[in-house]
DNA sequence: TAAAAAATGCGTTTTTATACGTATAATCAT
DNA sequence: ATGATTATACGTATAAAAACGCATTTTTTA
């Protein structure tokens, strides 16, 4: 846990300088490298891999989402915390999708990037706590929709799953032994209920409020 | 934050005397109440309701997830913290929507047993970092799929976005500006990469692996 | 630059879904 | 106990999707 080099990548001049600065004064912090956009991230990191990169999500050129997933294609075990201004957070999906280890807000303590360059560094993940905040809230939103919708009968629920399934009319009549008249009847209203006008509607309206479950 | 009413429901007595004498000794803690099931929990809170519930997963007659639900209903700003077994960090999901504020492994120290009443009585989130990394881990998961599955042209996934959307293949046709025709060969196309076998398969496919947002 | 992949288009046939209608028995709630 | 909802079932017709096959142009990539 001693010599890491850490790379910076921000296209503000006086962020770079003052968090190079900080870690300077690092124990644990080797070298630092900069860059001041995606690009320039890239094309500098062919010759050696640093070990822990402090990426911007939002830059000229290439922002940090795409920088993310294309260095990753280069060293996948790449280790990038993504570091991203107040009202950002929401990007966290997206830059958990192109693999970043971390994610710090820019108004973070400097012992949160301390603990978080350490963590990522040793594998682990770090989330700064406003993150964190914002992803059990997102995780919670699907639940309040599907109590306002439940307008749909237990023998409609099943019908709906089957369908989900990828099963046919014909296919859930066999299943639930009953006419598949009965199913068509069921289907057409489901749509009605759930307002959908075809079969690709409905799924969305199902996996939605969670009449099924990916 | 001083004079807290803690309540304690779990199956296992001798977990909760332990629970019960370490938090005894707390500064913040004025009284603790126990239940031994959810049951027990719900019929004993209607007279007064606790500023925080340290609540188990697994229990006979009534689990902590119906039990955080009803009592959510009686009380809805109720502070629930869920207390698992280790290996049961996957019910996560099922506690945040029941409504939880507050996840706990149950070899968790007990330094993080107190910091997370306090937050949650301050109105935050406490995940301990176990079930965050399991959080952090499901959120990549689909990511990885998606990647692993991301055989679709540009065209394809521009497609499967309005089949979802419900549009048919004649107003595909018309939005994309191209013949019908060539939106039924592509529908065709990504059923046999999607490996989906109607519309309803596809769409499901196509939320899982990120092609549509619901 | 040559080969591969993707996007475009059309024809035909079968299956499935959608949209109307009607009607009866069972179950549920006031 | 009665009215409302739900589950059941059938008829008919049109629209859409799915399953084959084939072919040309464009774009991407090795």
């Amino acid at each position: 846990m001693t010599g890491l080099n850490i790379f910076i990548v921000d296209d503000h001049t006086l962020f770079r300088e003052g968090l190079k600065f900080l870690l300077s004064n690092s124990s644990f912090v080797l070298s630092i490298s900069e860059a001041k956009n995606g690009k320039d991230f890239i094309n500098n990191i062919h010759s050696s891999p640093p070990d822990v990169v402090l990426m911007d999500i939002e830059m000229p050129v290439k922002n940090g989402i795409e920088a993310t997933k294309e260095a990753l294609k280069i060293f996948p075990s790449l280790k990038i915390i993504a570091l991203s201004m107040y009202g950002e957070e929401n990007f966290y999906r997206d830059m958990i999708d192109a693999g970043a280890k971390g994610f710090l807000l820019k108004n973070s303590r400097f012992d949160e990037v301390e603990q978080a360059i350490m963590d990522v560094y040793e594998g682990k993940n770090y989330f700064s706590p406003e993150i964190l905040n914002q992803i059990i809230k997102n995780l919670n939103r699907n639940n309040n929709l599907a109590k306002k919708n439940a307008v749909l009968s237990k023998r409609e629920q099943e019908v709906l799953f089957h369908i989900c399934k990828g099963l046919s009319n014909q296919e859930i009549a066999d299943t639930l032994c009953i006419s598949k008249r009965t199913v068509d009847k069921h289907r057409e209203n489901i749509l009605l209920k759930s307002q959908s006008k075809n079969t690709a509607e409905l799924v969305v309206y199902a996996i939605k409020y969670q009449y099924f479950e990916l």
